[in-house]
This record gives C-alpha cells, sequence and structure tokens, in this order.
RNA sequence: CGGGGAGUGGCGCAGUCGGUAGCGCGCCUGCUUUGGGGGCAGGAGGCCGGGGGUUCAAGUCCCCCCUCCCCGACCA
C-alpha cells in the first residue's frame, strides 16, 4: 500500500518537545455541532470549499476573472508553507533567483511540445507605451525558456555544473474554470530549474526533490498523506521526458496533484544551447530537471483536512498556533490571558490573545474554529475563581478542563499531537478508499469514490482513453510495493486512477 | 464553443395584476458584564447590469447588448 500510516509529521523543536506528556487533568467534552452554517461536506463539498475559503478569510475573487486575492489569513499560511520548503530546496544545494515575468514569445516557440502544451493558455501582451509591439510578449506560464536561455549563458564548463536554482514567483495560464487556490489564471509557485553533467545526476536530483523537499514538507508539515510516482507519457509535462508527482486524496475521494518534478533531458538544453566542456575537452548538452509546487497546496490544506466546521490547521503552518480568548472580563482575567500568552511566546509557541470585548464570545469561537486555529485556550471570571482554563482542540472539537497552573505545558503537549493525528485521519480515510482492482472496468468503479490500484499492463495508453471518458485518469505509475519505480523499469507497475481536480 | 441559470444596498435574496424599492445578515451610534454566531433602541447605505421601445407611469412588459455562475467540451 502506497498509503504510509507511519508519522511524518514535523518533530516539536526541541525547546518545545518538554517533559512527559500531561494526562488531561479534567473532563474532556465534546463539543456539540450546532454552531456553524456552513454547507455540510456530504452535502456539496465544491459548495463546503468555496464557503471555507471566504469565511476563513483566506480569498476572494479579483476584478480579473480568473484571478485570486488572497487575504491575509490565507498568504500567511502560503508564507510558512514558503518557508518550509525554501529551507529544504536551500537544503539540496539550490539557490534563489529572479527570472522576468515577460517573456519573448519566440522563446516559448523553440521547444515544440512545450509551446502546444501552454499556446492555449497563454496570456499576451500586443501594446506597449502606446504602441503595437514589434514582437508579442508572453506572461509566464513557466520560466523553461528564460531561465534555459541564460542558463546556456552560465553554463559553458563540467566546472559550471551543477547549476541549481530556484524562483519564487506568479504565473500566468488563461484557464476557462477557475476555483480559489485550485486552478486560478494567475498564480503563486516556485519553480526549480537545474543543469547537471550527467543523465543519472539530473534523475537522482529530481527524485531527491521529489522526496525530501516535496514529500518532506507535505507529509511532515502539512500532514498530507502522499503517493509518489511517475506520470503516464499521457500526463507528463510538456517537454520533459519524464515526470515525477506527488498526489494525495482530498476530502471527497478526488485526487490532487501536489508538486512535480521533471527531467527534461536534454530538450530544452538542446534548444538553448547549454553545452559545456568536460574533463577531456569534449562539447557535451546539459541534462535538466524543473519542479514546482504552487499556491494550489492551500486548496489542498483545506479539502484534507477541513470539517464541516471549518478549516483544521497542522500547527506547523497555522498563523496562530494557539488563540488565548479572554470569555469576558472580570477582575484579573486580562492580566491572566495576557500571562498565558507570553509564556507559551516563550516556549517557542505562535500563540494570539483575543480580549475583544465588543464582540461575543460565541462569535469569536466559531470564528477562531473556521479559521482552523488549532488550540484554543479560553479564560474567564469562573475559570480564574478555580484556577483553570479550558483548553479547546480544533480538530476534535473538544473541551478540556485544565489548571491554569500548568495550560502552557498541556497546549504545548496538545499541539506536538495534532499534526499527527490529522495525518493518520486523512491516511486512514485515503486507504478506506482505495481498491485493489484488476481491469478499466474495476478502475472506473473504485474511481467514483477514491482511487483504484489496477496493474498498469491492464490499462495501457488504450485504457487511459477509456478511463478519460469517465473524466478518471491515471494519476501515477508505482512498483507495486508502493515505492518508485526504476525508469527503466515497465513491466509489473500499479496504476492510481483516480478522479483530477 | 454547446446546454441551463442569474444580474436589485457590502453579502444573500424577495418584489404579486405595471402605480413612492423591501427583508435577512453585515455596517454606524447608544444602552446592556459577552461562558458557543446575545438583547433593545435609533441610523446610514440603491444608475434595480447597459441601451432602446411601449405606457400617464417600468425593477416589473417588448427588443438588442454586456457580465457572471453552473454543467459539458478543453486543460500538467
Amino acid at each position: 500500500m502506497g498509503w504510509s500510516g507511519e508519522k511524518r509529521w514535523e518533530r516539536p523543536s526541541e525547546d518545545r518537545r518538554g517533559r512527559a506528556v500531561v494526562e488531561w487533568a479534567g473532563n474532556v467534552t465534546a463539543l456539540s455541532g450546532a454552531s456553524t452554517t456552513l454547507t455540510p461536506r456530504a452535502t456539496d463539498f465544491p459548495r463546503w470549499y468555496q464557503e471555507v475559503v471566504a469565511r476563513a478569510e483566506l480569498a476572494e475573487n479579483g476584478p480579473v476573472r480568473g484571478t485570486m486575492v488572497i487575504r491575509p489569513w490565507g498568504y500567511a499560511i502560503w508564507e510558512r508553507l514558503q518557508a518550509a520548503l525554501d529551507e529544504r530546496i536551500k537544503a539540496t544545494g539550490a539557490q534563489n533567483a529572479y527570472f522576468p515575468l515577460f517573456i519573448p514569445e519566440s522563446y516559448l516557440r523553440l521547444e515544440a511540445e512545450h509551446v502546444e502544451g501552454f499556446s492555449p493558455e497563454l496570456a499576451v501582451v500586443t501594446h506597449g507605451g502606446g504602441r503595437l509591439l514589434e514582437e508579442p510578449v508572453v506572461i509566464r506560464p513557466t520560466s523553461e525558456t528564460v531561465i534555459n536561455s541564460f542558463f546556456a549563458k552560465w553554463v559553458q564548463s563540467y566546472r559550471d555544473l551543477p547549476l541549481l536554482v530556484n524562483q519564487w514567483a506568479n504565473v500566468v495560464r488563461w484557464e476557462l474554470r477557475t476555483r480559489l487556490f485550485l486552478r486560478t489564471t494567475e498564480f503563486l509557485w516556485q519553480e526549480g530549474h537545474t543543469a547537471h553533467a550527467t543523465e543519472e545526476e539530473a534523475r537522482h536530483y529530481a527524485l531527491r526533490i521529489l522526496r525530501e523537499v516535496y514529500q518532506s514538507t507535505l507529509e511532515e508539515v502539512a500532514a498530507i498523506p502522499v503517493l509518489i510516482g511517475r506520470k503516464t507519457e499521457r500526463e507528463r509535462f510538456a517537454g520533459a521526458v519524464r515526470t515525477w508527482t506527488c498526489e494525495a486524496m482530498m476530502g471527497d475521494g478526488k485526487a490532487l496533484q501536489m508538486g512535480t518534478s521533471h527531467e527534461l533531458g536534454q530538450n530544452f538544453a538542446r534548444v538553448f544551447g547549454i553545452q559545456f566542456s568536460d574533463e577531456s575537452g569534449e562539447l557535451r548538452f546539459a541534462w535538466q530537471t524543473s519542479w514546482g509546487v504552487s499556491s494550489r497546496l492551500i486548496g489542498a490544506l483545506i479539502m484534507v483536512h477541513g470539517d464541516d466546521f471549518g478549516l483544521r490547521l497542522p500547527p506547523a503552518l497555522a498563523p496562530a498556533e494557539v488563540v488565548v480568548l479572554v470569555v469576558r472580563d472580570g477582575e484579573g482575567v486580562v492580566e491572566a490571558a495576557e500571562a498565558v500568552v507570553a509564556e507559551l511566546h516563550t516556549r517557542g509557541v505562535r500563540a494570539r490573545l483575543d480580549r475583544r470585548s465588543d464582540v461575543s464570545f460565541g462569535r469569536r469561537s466559531v470564528d477562531w474554529e473556521l479559521k482552523g486555529v488549532p488550540v484554543r485556550v479560553e479564560i474567564g471570571p469562573r475559570d480564574l475563581a478555580q484556577g483553570r482554563a479550558v483548553l479547546v482542540l480544533r480538530h476534535r472539537r473538544t473541551k478540556t478542563t485544565v489548571p491554569l497552573a500548568g495550560v502552557t505545558t498541556e497546549v504545548t503537549a496538545a499541539l506536538a499531537r495534532v499534526a499527527g493525528e490529522l495525518h493518520a485521519e486523512a491516511a486512514s480515510f485515503a486507504r478506506a478508499r482505495t481498491h485493489e482492482v484488476d481491469d478499466v472496468e474495476g478502475a472506473r468503479q473504485a474511481g467514483v469514490e477514491g482511487f483504484a490500484r489496477v496493474p498498469w499492463r491492464a490499462i495501457g495508453p488504450k485504457g487511459e482513453d477509456q478511463l478519460a471518458a469517465d473524466s478518471l485518469s491515471v494519476r501515477c505509475l508505482q512498483a507495486t510495493d508502493g515505492r518508485l519505480a526504476d525508469p527503466g523499469e515497465e513491466e509489473d507497475l500499479v496504476a492510481i486512477v483516480g478522479r483530477a481536480y
């Protein structure tokens, strides 16, 4: 089975790891379900998704069709995701750089398959400075072409390799049907581009990115279980020799491509003339990779972890891990709440105080719940009088009464478990909706509610056409044990089939 | 591009037979000690998508146009 049951979420840092996990001191009660007004996921998943995006104040539509305004709460999540990815990208040796938004149209045309893949969704600037441009300028749908045109200048010798560059940027692909975060005309992403001396090295690097950057961030930081595998010919990136992918199952059983890493072979090197002299003075074309993940991951976070009460965030990505709520004013209540926040800060926890007195307690509770803050601490006059606080876990929707003196220890202990529990929940959901079948017909049936694992030889390119009729596709190919198959390995592969976003 | 639906305060909607444009939420002010979307009182906010026509009178009827949404097609 491809779904890892092992717990790979991010461990708390040393100073937060704390001592023994303190058992709940008081009674644990479940919250009732009547406090939100979201459309239940089971009733209408797409509608639920839209409502969560709106009510959690993540994003809204921009004035131009398909554009997106990412609001502070949503952008803060993106920044945390970005930081986790960036750290891992740099750990593989890549450096950040920036290339222009505008690309000469002629560049796109250089690689036949590449231009064919992108031309339908290009935004082209025909006028500038009030004049018709001699050569139209394309707004980057990806930066393969510009970056490689510079790689050609920068790479002369084997000593210049490997060249490992990453860029954080926005890209534009003119989409007809858009959904916030999942598919928008303009989106934010990271695109890495590398050049290597050998094919093996390039492949090794592409796979390293897949595992050490993408899979690691998704599983350990975002708490999202993913399947890794190879794309079929039909699904691979336009211009690539081979595409590797991370796929995840959303809360409605559909698949979402989370991140891809491509082996470009020498396709772009030949077109752009990326050549180097090797140790023996012979001129060779470089072997390349490119890889990216986008703000779409925020959509995945919503659809994998969200419930009927809103967003549920893994602590590592939550703009605030804890909100301390002053239930209502009273002698010393605000001071007590401030002290808890301060103590959490010294423990390295991102905590926030909500002492608003002009908004009712119920309203504030629901707001933070919608926004997915993992842990809430509630302190009111009655609590203070009895030296206690109420701890609310967003992902379980439970309330526990704990002694005020030990509340921060309880909070850190609780936080340390959230990501693992979210990951486990998502993994068991995905496992329950993944079925072993033998043929196209079986895949068709399994694809209704989730994924099918089918022998690839029972599908093949012809089977892919048949599946497409039911809007199903092969998400990726794996070895039978769920691990990555070697590039040359064509026999005994398993196709993961599902409906994709 | 094909099929369907909708354009009315910020958001969601109602508006009958053509007769002074309404409701809920939100917003503003004041009062209320706020434990899961509190209560009361007062208030602001409209080119009814655009153009033309019929009529004493059009949100409403007729014609044209525009935009958006949904389904399909398309699509790393």
